[in-house]
DNA sequence: TACACAGTGTGTATGACGCACACAGTGCTG
DNA sequence: CAGCACTGTGTGCGTCATACACACTGTGTA
């Protein structure tokens, strides 16, 4: 009997480690948690998450559903593992000379980035406090970002709190934009519903806002994304400068 | 033939706006909208999101499922109203004297107080931009928060989604700490495990707050909510208040 | 006053889906 | 060579959302 691994890691974080030593016995294994994970992905970014099935992932692989259940214990396992590989950052090298801000930017970037090439990742209900290999190297990126501010690690980590939310809610409202630009549905005409429904008295301060088309309104194409997307961030950052020279 | 009410509002939300006239004809209704919507939030409140089934709600009323579909179009449909109807909030009058900060402390915490209040309105997808009555309640409350602060009203927007995103994610994160506490799974016992898989090779910036507890550690009671939770918002009003004023 | 018909709650049926479980085959290990 | 851990498979169960046909109800109109 060998040391018991890990003491209690739910199942898929101990896979998305690594963590488990490929069986010895038996008939080779035709297939691999990678080629199922990366059939999931190919699936969820064609057709979105609703469109992912076990039975869809698997027949897409050539292989019945229940041969799934050989590599991954739920759905909900595999939801994990795609996430965690859809999310994979490339964590640019150290470079001293770059201020807080800059690396600050640059690592919001990524995240909204990863957000951009797998949308449905959006979609993924969040489960506890991320402990997964990726989630956990873009946590340490950000710390190595903030390495030098003048922040507790409690503050830090609520910083990190703050710039993920924030990443989170752009990509979102960005791809609901583009989705309603797209689609009728939710688009200029029940935008334009809207109006009729807001009333001045009711609404005060909303309203002028609804009849200038600024909130929901118009084209979705106005949207600046890379400044408007930015403002939030900027002002984060402010903020944090302000309290650290304070 | 009457005048087309509203062109096109998608049908929960025009349910939520109130926009149907009772039938005339045929027998008298023995459920209501409300009814039903009170129902199901008393499902979710006991036992979370995932218990709740058509079948469920309807059982609980004393009717049978497909009954619940002359109110509603669809589970998506009921849960839009649900998330509706929890997030209402009382709007307090206004007071000329109080500062925007105070003002939006104010606003932040009936949100987080909703998310409390109805945790399981955190598992419900965002759905496009909000135009519920409620959604649009808070949004009015947020602006009129913002009156005097001199900013566009594209940034104040930026700056509502920024608090909103902000607000859901401490949410979140205090319901997901709290789980832990009770729940064996990811709790002291999977937090331990990090320890052996996260080095400090692989991870030196984030390596210190784990060893250290201070990252997914130690006792979720350590988790001061009211000062925690709020260092992230002061820092929101911060760079707000530094962008203003530049 | 009678009736057409919009609208009610119901029962049955369908097609997904996640997953438990038993099975027959496979190839390492003693 | 025997045992057995492990493989992919097939069947089956329970749950769920929802389509549809039905019998009934009450109101506006002929």
């Amino acid at each position: 009997m060998t040391e018991p691994v890990e003491p209690k890691l739910p199942h898929a974080i101990a896979l998305a480690w690594g963590l488990a030593e490929p069986p010895q016995r038996g008939p080779k294994r035709e297939l691999s948690l990678d080629a199922i994970i990366d059939a999931a992905i190919a699936i969820a970014d064609a057709e979105g998450i609703g469109a992912l099935s076990m039975s869809r992932v698997a027949s897409s692989l050539g292989f019945t559903t229940m041969s799934l259940y050989r590599y991954v214990t739920s759905k909900d396992d595999l939801l994990q593992l795609m996430q965690n590989s859809a999310a994979r950052v490339v964590v640019p090298p150290l470079d001293e000379a770059q201020g807080w801000r800059e690396a600050l930017r640059e690592w919001f970037d990524a995240l909204v980035g990863a957000y951009r090439k797998h949308p449905w990742t959006l979609d993924i209900p969040v489960s506890g406090v991320p402990m997964m290999p990726t989630a956990l190297v873009i946590v340490d990126w950000a710390m190595r970002a903030m390495r030098d501010l003048p922040l507790d690690p409690g503050e830090k980590i609520e910083v990190l709190l703050l710039l993920t939310s924030y990443a989170r809610a752009t990509a979102q409202l960005e791809r609901d934009l583009t989705r309603a630009g797209e689609n009728a549905t939710m688009g200029a005409e029940s935008t334009a519903a809207l109006t009729e429904v807001v009333s001045e008295e009711a609404f005060p301060y909303l309203f002028p806002l609804i009849r200038d088309g600024v909130y929901a309104g118009g084209d979705p194409a106005d949207f600046e994304y890379e400044t408007d997307m930015l403002f939030g961030l900027e002002r984060i950052l402010d903020g944090i400068e302000s309290y650290t020279s304070r």
